[in-house]
DNA sequence: TTGTATGCGTTATCAT
DNA sequence: ATGATAACGCATACAA
């Protein structure tokens, strides 16, 4: 390997003081035009790079960004992550685009017993944090003593509010989702979730989709409200349910599009149509969502967006010291596809 | 924020030198018992924490590893990325597990146009690489000058002799596969890829698949044979070509899962059943593979093993100095599923 | 405009 | 067994 060179090689070959390389290196504008020629010849000629870690120690900013994300012990992402962020790449992608320009990396929060995130983030000695996912209460409180620019997605709980926020607006894609059911002549509309009452996202889903029933009057059927795991099992499990009781249903909101997807797979498996036989909308608009046959009728939201707009608020933070709390949404959008259509006369 | 507290404070605190408290640190064992207690409770009491910038300063390793994946410009994850690594996420969670064993770190390549993959790695003075996707030549060239350990996943192409490799047994899997079919009694077999030709990956499994014709002495026929992307639509595409030109088929060996899903989409849409009509095999097993209906059959690789396996590669060449480059390969495992099926009288 | 000197938090060498 | 001290590569306050 080509040996690494320094500021002080760079300064001697360019017969300079280390000091100028360094304003070359960084803009200062009190340098002479001609020396800063000399600086960058040298600077090629030699292939100089940087040390990121020597800079970061003499300027206490490390211009790394850590994600957090939901690792288990065994090396596998948990179900929870993957079903529900199908889009992590998507997600990352839209950050690293953003924090690039500003050159700043990404670290990924390679977690192991041994050490705990805050231990983590203060070793790195991290400018800002992406929390991908839902923790124990304890590791927000962990997070927030470090005092750190800190973006949760997706997270209402009430210690959301000591950090930036970004969500979709989940009441709204939720009630475009039921007007949509609606306005294809439906009328006994299901809706199908986590537990409500333990995740507010559910909770403003669920509120969404009582606001579009109640706009056509139509009374809340407790019996048409399914909640269970938001995994592609959970739609399974509900899909089971619905057909053993022999429930009565036009159409079905679902929160995820993973879980719709075992409702789906569920009734197709037993020799149902979708969506002749039930309309069934999702959530996420992820990938395989056009994939599937029928492709599934969803709500979307833009996860690359999601990402670069968590990007700009930690450098928001990092270059303005403005340490108030943001909290930006999203507006979802209808996106149809074939698994819902027109009320018919048939039952399932 | 609490004030961070440097090696030095630790040492006043402790009544003791810097040095010792390095040494108790690093576990390096010439220091007395009794001064390690001292040491570690005023580390407790300080809530210090090593900064790691300084160390990799000192020692010269960074302790990172970086990752890089196809990011384009508008913060995109290129397609191909999302399309033929949908475990993307289990592969990063694979490597991570390991990693983080040895405190080592992830940096994802934060890309931007002013910046090279390889100026980015000696900036960071990263430890080690891991290359995801293919890239234009002139990269791995790059990054070969770096001399630093390297490992690359699913390349054959002729630089990847430079690199650690790590791969599924391609010609193997697509041999199960095509095998299966052959059990199942098929004998019009047909082979879904990219062009065989530019791609070393689409040629191992073809000689797979010629491999377990050849043993039923059944001829290779060209017209069975298409070639377009490794993508969803392609195979929407392969599909639509077979039913236009009512190509007779028994199965189809695709070269991806994604692929096959296309294909599979495409038969359903236009009213045809899998895998009555046709019995339809991928390779991958991606997580879509299981939520279809029906589900796909195809080949498994453990790409969490995968990530695993990557590094180890980088550790032990960093642990050991040992710079001759390997090449892993992972046997892959047939998953039998609802797309294929017996061969019955019915053509399509 | 340019240079000198110092500090950042570690590790490592060399004394003691 | 422990301590002083010199790197490591860079930024920056202060001098010139």
């Amino acid at each position: 390997m080509a040996k690494k060179y320094s500021i002080k090689d760079v300064a001697e070959r360019a017969g300079v003081s280390k000091a100028s390389v360094s304003y070359a290196l960084n803009g200062v504008k009190k340098i002479s035009e001609k020396t800063r020629q000399k600086i960058f010849k040298a600077i090629e000629e030699l292939e100089y790079e940087p040390n990121l870690a020597a800079r970061s120690l003499s300027s206490g900013k490390s211009k790394l960004v850590g994600v957090i994300l939901p690792i288990t012990e065994t090396g596998d992402v948990t179900s929870d992550l993957l079903e529900k962020n199908p889009f992590f790449s998507e997600f990352i992608s839209g950050l690293s685009y953003v924090l690039s320009q500003y050159d700043y990396d990404l670290l990924l929060s390679g977690m192991n017993s041994n050490i705990t995130y805050s231990n983590w983030i203060a070793r790195r000695r991290l400018d800002g944090i992406i929390l991908l996912g839902i923790y124990p209460k304890t590791i927000y409180e962990e997070i927030k003593k470090l005092n750190i620019p800190t973006v949760l997605s997706d997270v209402y709980e009430e210690y959301a509010q000591d950090f930036h926020c970004v969500h979709v607006d989940d009441e709204y894609g939720s009630y475009l989702a039921t007007r949509h059911l609606l306005d294809l002549g439906h009328k006994r509309i299901g809706f199908a979730s986590g537990t409500i009452k333990s995740s507010k996202v559910n909770l403003k889903r669920f509120n969404g989709y009582k606001k579009a029933l109640r706009e056509e009057k139509i009374e809340i059927d407790e019996n048409l409200i399914f909640e269970t795991n938001v995994t592609f099992e959970g739609g399974l499990d509900v899909a089971e349910y619905i057909l053993e009781k022999k429930i009565q249903l036009d159409g079905l909101v679902v929160v995820a599009d993973i879980m719709a997807i075992g409702v789906m797979k569920y009734f197709q498996d037993n020799g149902y149509i979708i969506p002749n036989d039930l309309s069934i909308i999702g959530f996420d608009d992820i990938r395989y969502a056009r994939y599937c046959s029928p492709g599934l009728t969803t709500i979307n939201q833009d996860v690359v967006k999601k990402g670069m707009l968590s990007a700009e608020l930690i450098i928001k933070e990092l270059e303005t010291k403005e340490t108030s709390k943001e909290s930006i949404v999203i507006t979802p959008k209808l996106i149809v596809r074939g698994s819902t259509t027109n009320k018919k006369e048939e039952k399932i």
